[in-house]
DNA sequence: GGCCATTTGTTACACGCTGTTACAAAATGT
DNA sequence: ACATTTTGTAACAGCGTGTAACAAATGGCC
């Protein structure tokens, strides 16, 4: 599958500028203007490389990457207007995994995110996703090592992949009304059909398993013509 | 342990005086001077890091570069003379971790090194380092020296070779998932036939062998349409 | 070389997962 | 209340995976 990147740029032209240059060579791209579109577009998409503005009004591009460090491993190139030294130095000392000094060759720009996508594909977490972990809530416990679903009185459920995928899709993202199609895309990738309700079977088999171990069926709400919403509180727990 | 670099560089005193100043940052450097000490070299110690220049009489650095990528996948940082980008994009494609045009300004090298490093510290393992490492998990013990698997209750598990070389592809990358191109590519290095089932048979052999001496048959998972994912959590051990 | 034992890959089939289709139930607008 | 749209549910078909039986390859051993 083609990889899918995230353009952060607060320049409108630059933005798009990259954005068809990469989808030119084969990327699927899509584009935030600032640190709010960026957050958003994450708990949307998955995506295998960020490509992000070093010098935007608001919220900094370094600020940004900092703050993604904390919480993923998603791969990240800065565009820095300055080439001085000491502008790359905190660059990378901030975690991003390369940068580039504008004006850059685009060529180059592609180039690098090969690399990057290169050595990334080794990563042992999930490439896009957080690192693995434990999510629980409602004292349900869900293990994304081990793939594995515990009810709260401690019985495993076994959920098929189709199922895990989903249910994790939803408690990554609590409060998020996700639409039928990013729940695909973040579950499968697949493009949808015209008529396609395999979401809607997926969430009704999740549905029904949840409820057979204890009688919380609504938290996995139903947000008419827009989607569906987790509502439990979700923590990070310990195994 | 402070970090092992390699810096290859055919000026004497451009080699001496990186060498020096990386030792003042702290990390552990040896030096070669062209493709031959370089081999030499690796055989001899273990290397977190090779800083390889890109022009050398005799074997070129690109050469030697993508020699390395054939058989082990230690980080590299090329140094290149020209700053053109057709030269900065040839260094990328073949492999290196990440280039810097000479001269260069030597806070910046340690920059690169110290972002190229905290990245290949989650990478798997080197495939040099893993070859005589004991992995153990869930009370079994693989031992990648003698090739011997030891279950929980201390019974010696016979493996075939393939067996074993498809159990320790999965030890070593606990929490990732291998497609079955993958796993034949780890473990014999083969092209997949169109319809090739091989790996799934070996999983299901080694299952059973795993199975038969402790009830954790689901250490490794099947992820449907993607793969097989090894689910226990790995610890070095020593005999 | 020929013969045996062992390992490895192929084929065939059963089973379970997943998406599609069809229809019922619920929600929405008039 | 009615018509329309959207979602829930059941039945079914297609397909990927587990498993067994068999064939091919491999590696001693004489």
């Amino acid at each position: 599958m083609e990889p899918h990147i995230l353009v952060v740029d607060d320049d409108r032209e630059i933005r798009e500028l990259v954005a068809r240059h990469l989808k030119k060579h084969g990327f699927k791209v899509d584009v935030a203007s600032g640190g709010a579109e960026m957050k958003d577009a994450l708990l949307r998409s998955r995506f295998d490389l960020i490509v992000l503005d070093r010098i935007m009004p608001g919220e900094d591009g370094l600020t940004l990457c900092r703050n993604l460090r904390a919480t993923s491993n998603i791969p990240v190139i800065l565009l820095t207007l300055l080439g001085s030294d000491t502008d790359r130095i905190v660059g990378l000392e901030v975690g991003a995994d390369d940068y580039l000094p504008k004006p850059f060759n685009p060529e180059e720009l592609v180039a690098r995110i090969r690399a990057v996508l290169r050595r990334a594909q080794s990563l042992p977490a999930n490439k896009t996703a957080n690192i693995d972990r434990v999510l629980s809530f409602a004292d349900w416990k869900l293990d994304g090592q081990a793939r594995r679903l515990t009810s709260p009185n401690g019985v495993v459920v076994t959920l098929t992949d189709g199922e895990f995928e989903l249910l994790r899709a939803l408690a990554e993202r609590p409060g998020v009304i996700l639409s039928r199609d990013e729940l695909l895309d973040l579950t499968s990738g697949r493009e949808p059909g015209l008529f396609d309700r395999s979401v809607d079977m997926q969430i009704m088999r999740l549905r029904r398993k949840l409820s057979a171990h204890s009688d919380a069926s609504d938290i996995i709400k139903t947000i008419r013509q827009q989607g569906y919403m987790f509502t439990a509180d979700v923590e990070e727990a310990e195994h």
